[in-house]
Order: structure tokens, then C-alpha cells, then sequence
DNA sequence: CAGCATCCAGTACGATACTG
DNA sequence: CAGTATCGTACTGGATGCTG
């Protein structure tokens, strides 16, 4: 029974949330993540459909999430080859978690932003 | 009535809330929130508080998160200069935020671990 | 003490070309 | 179609030294 309402937690616990912070902080995990919610999907699919996002990043950043387990690669052996994309149970998950986060994302922006450009202004 | 059950949401939403996360996932701000949530501190004191942090990229990090109006610089103009830190309301309400995020980290670790370790050593 | 400027290594990312 | 390899660039973060 600590005195911390707020989600700081022991040492450890900080650590944890830091690296997953870095490793999801990246500049697709999340919008693929988002992406799948929907369904599996196929590599050029995906390519097409996320805005921006290169060949290479698209085959890293879904191995990197296949790799945490956020997300399933199913290959079928035909010709021309055929691969899908799926978020699992985990991922699934962890786009519940973030809830907390959009919410006062989307709350706070304005303010965010206000405090942003005072301080920019301020600076002269 | 959309049918995402998940925080996905629109385009603008996912931006937002991927800026948020890449802004935020930044090697030191969570750790100075984290950091600050027992009461204002002085830049020495963090200096010393958070294990690995360089001169440099404290100064940096406690500008940025000024900027975004989630801490509060406070100088007394005193010799030697004194300067205190301390959490705004809205880096606290931040801090609240991430509740979801933190506890679905603990609870998955291990599970994530265990498929890093898989995927790994089928990757030969 | 608090903060800034400079320099440097590591890495993230994009463009492109090539393989099964 | 899906994936790998190579290259160039831009940014991030650490070490260090200077200023008020």
C-alpha cells in the first residue's frame, strides 16, 4: 500500500513502461496496429493503405511486431505468394490499454498545443 | 456508431495519438514525470535521482516537457541560481492516463518475452 | 548551480535494386 | 507478390567545455 495514485510505480515497473513506450513510439507500429483492426490484411494492402510508409518500414516494423507477439504472419504456399497479416489476442489488448492515452490525447491537444505556442512566442 | 471497439479511431485521432506516443516515448520524459510526482525538485537533485541521465539531455528533456505545459520551471533569483521543477495538473492527469498502457506491460511481459525468445531461436 | 554550444557515434528511416 | 540487401541522410543522445 504506497502513497502513488498515479501509475509510477517501483523502479522496475518504470523501466518496463519506458522500454515499451520506445519500442511503440516508433513511427508505424502503432498506425499498422491500428490498420488490422479491421482484419488481416496483405502485405501490399497494407503498403497501400497505410499513407507514407516505405517498402522496407512495412516488412520491419511487422517484424518487429510478429516478433512481440502483437501481431500473426500467416504465409499460404501458393504462386504467387500470399501472406496475411492479423493482430492476435495480445494485440488486440494492447490496443484496449491505450485507451487511457488517446483520451487525453485528445483532450489535452488544444491545451498542449496552446502551452506550445506561448512558450515558443515567450522564447521571443 | 462505428463499429471499432477499440481506440483506433479516425485518421486525425491515430495522428494524434501516434505524435503523442513518439513525443512521449522519448528516452527521459516518462522517467522525469515519473520522477517529479513526489514533489518539485531541483535540476541537481534530478541530475542525481535519475540514474544514466547526462547534464545535457536533462536540460532538454525538462524544456521539452515545459513546452507542453506537463512541468513547471521555477527560478529564484537567488546566487547560487535555484531552479525547481515540479509537475503541472496536466502532467499529472498525463501520468493517470497511462495507467492502462503501464499495467497491460506488466501483465504481458513475460508473455512478450517468451515470444521474443521464440522467434528468435526459430529465426536459427 | 543552471544552462548552452560544439563535436561525435549510433541509429532510424527512405530510396533503390535485387531474389524466390 | 513478398522479402532482403545496400546505400545515403537526418536525427538522437552522450561527452565535454564555456558562460552568467
Amino acid at each position: 500500500m504506497e502513497r502513488t495514485s498515479t501509475p509510477c510505480g517501483d523502479e522496475r515497473t518504470q523501466r518496463h513502461t519506458r522500454q515499451l513506450l520506445r519500442r511503440v513510439g516508433d513511427t508505424w507500429s502503432l498506425v499498422l496496429v491500428s490498420q488490422l483492426v479491421g482484419g488481416p490484411m496483405r502485405f501490399t494492402e497494407l503498403l497501400r493503405a497505410v499513407d507514407g510508409i516505405s517498402h522496407r518500414m512495412l516488412t520491419q516494423t511487422l517484424r518487429s511486431l510478429e516478433r512481440d507477439g502483437l501481431v500473426s504472419r500467416t504465409a499460404y504456399p501458393e504462386t504467387p505468394p500470399r501472406v496475411e497479416y492479423a493482430l492476435t489476442p495480445l494485440g488486440q489488448t494492447f490496443l484496449g490499454s491505450l485507451t487511457g492515452l488517446v483520451v487525453w490525447g485528445e483532450d489535452t491537444q488544444a491545451e498542449v498545443e496552446e502551452h506550445r505556442s506561448r512558450f515558443d512566442a515567450d522564447r521571443h
